[in-house]
DNA sequence: CGTTAAATTGAGATCTTTCAACTACGGTGG
DNA sequence: CCACCGTAGTTGAAAGATCTCAATTTAACG
């Protein structure tokens, strides 16, 4: 894939080459539609495009400061932390959306944002987006459907991820990741970040791996790239039971 | 309190009385707030108040109707069905909260929203929200409020209910329910959509709430309504632990 | 005062966590 | 190039939590 700078720090790729949101691939889908080029070229100055590696933090929960980000590559996570010290993710960014919309109106950011993966963002302005919203005709519609975006994503953490047997859950992250990547690929996540996505264990969400990839669920891994068996997947997100236990025979419906 | 006509089919009061949205307790605060209060009456016709019962239908998901709900008293629980037939509550809604706001894109209601308790909604044409729009400057940041409040709500949802023990579920519901009702008295809801919220069973709910009765962290139940030990709930809320059992002498740290 | 739905309770089955030990991997320094 | 280290992943076994299924009990309502 795209080649990724490994920094923890972010790596501000705007001055390097000419990256300008002009070639950014969510553009068209996200909060500068409907906005001249010409135009655009000069508003969308004012954006950083930043580079993350893996597990890079972005913001931390409570930071106060004027900018929204827009996912352009990569998968990113918002989390909150549990009174007990531990980590509960409520939503995972994918390309195209945003984080941190909060800063429209000068609240401190709700969650601690940190990639998934090594990812790519364009950090805006609030300035910025107030300025579209002035000369954009329908910009705020755009706004509004970022939210309804993010709120359709948090309902689906809920329903999908965090309802039903530790199984389901799993495989239905498994066909998340697989959905994003947009092929059979998958490409896991930390063990440790599942059972945040998830509300389990990290013992949990290991074992569960390694039985799904045992019974043929998942196959051919490497490092952390493996096929998924999509309908064995989905099989065992509807029902969660069914699994690689050698089902005993029954006498009764035999 | 007030009350409340007790119908399955939702009431129109509109032209029983007049309950226009000048008296309106959630006007203030919510979609209508910055405009003048004429325009208002003139505006607030198109707006319809209905009145519900509990556990009465608003709308099911996937209607297609160009209305958006306000909710101006009560509480309304919004759900998706999961395949296995259960309901899973994404959402509660308290006075204030708009429900449906997704017929603003022309989508169809992407949830079931039934009334948990006695309720009042003001049903507002989707066309007055795009006049109003139009009209009062500052509409629109009105209405990305309104998201965005739901969307802490459904994180809220995540974070308190789905997370942790059951006995730590049920006591930060408990201590919702009471926040709600402005006192020490909390007015439970069926054991039923207590375990569609929490992600547990009735059965697990019913034993938690009584253990909690027995416990002390609810006294005097009459009917639905206790006496909520608020200090003792949101400990257990933290801990989920240290409850009812006859705490074991430790030689320890005795 | 029946009738029906909701709530409660019990007991065993099942699932998940806990705690601890162990393995695999990637990078680092010699 | 290899030994070493730390982190992430894996696995086992027992404890604990929750669910399931079934039986009662209670409450609500006509």
């Amino acid at each position: 894939m795209t080649p990724i700078v490994k920094t923890r720090q972010p790596k501000n790729i705007h001055d390097d080459e000419e990256v300008g949101c002009g070639s950014c691939p969510v553009r068209r889908l996200d909060l500068f539609a409907g906005l001249s080029d010409h135009r655009a070229g000069e508003m969308l100055r004012g954006i950083d495009h930043l580079d993350y590696a893996a597990r890079a933090p972005i913001y931390p929960i409570g930071e106060r400061i004027p900018f929204v980000y827009v996912v352009r590559e990569g998968l990113i996570k918002l989390s909150h932390s549990l009174p007990n010290g531990a980590e509960r993710i409520v939503r995972i960014l994918e390309p195209g959306d945003t984080a941190g919309l909060e800063a429209l109106f000068g609240d401190p950011y709700h969650h601690t944002a940190v990639t998934l993966t090594p990812a790519h963002l364009c950090r805006v302005p609030v300035a910025l987006l107030e300025q579209l919203d002035r000369e954009v005709p329908d910009f705020h519609r755009q706004l509004l459907r970022q939210f309804q975006r993010s709120l359709y994503q948090a309902e689906a953490v809920l329903t999908n991820l965090s309802t039903g047997t530790a199984h389901g859950r799993v495989a239905r992250l498994l066909l998340f990741l697989a959905r994003n990547h947009g092929t059979h690929s998958v490409t896991l996540i930390s063990r440790e970040d599942m059972g945040a996505i998830l509300g389990i264990t990290t013992e949990s969400a290991s074992r569960i791996v390694a039985q799904f990839r045992r019974n043929g669920a998942l196959t051919h891994c490497k490092g952390s790239v493996c096929t998924g068996n999509l309908s064995r997947l989905a099989e065992l997100a509807r029902d969660a039971d069914a699994n690689d236990k050698p089902r005993r025979v029954s006498y009764a419906d035999g």
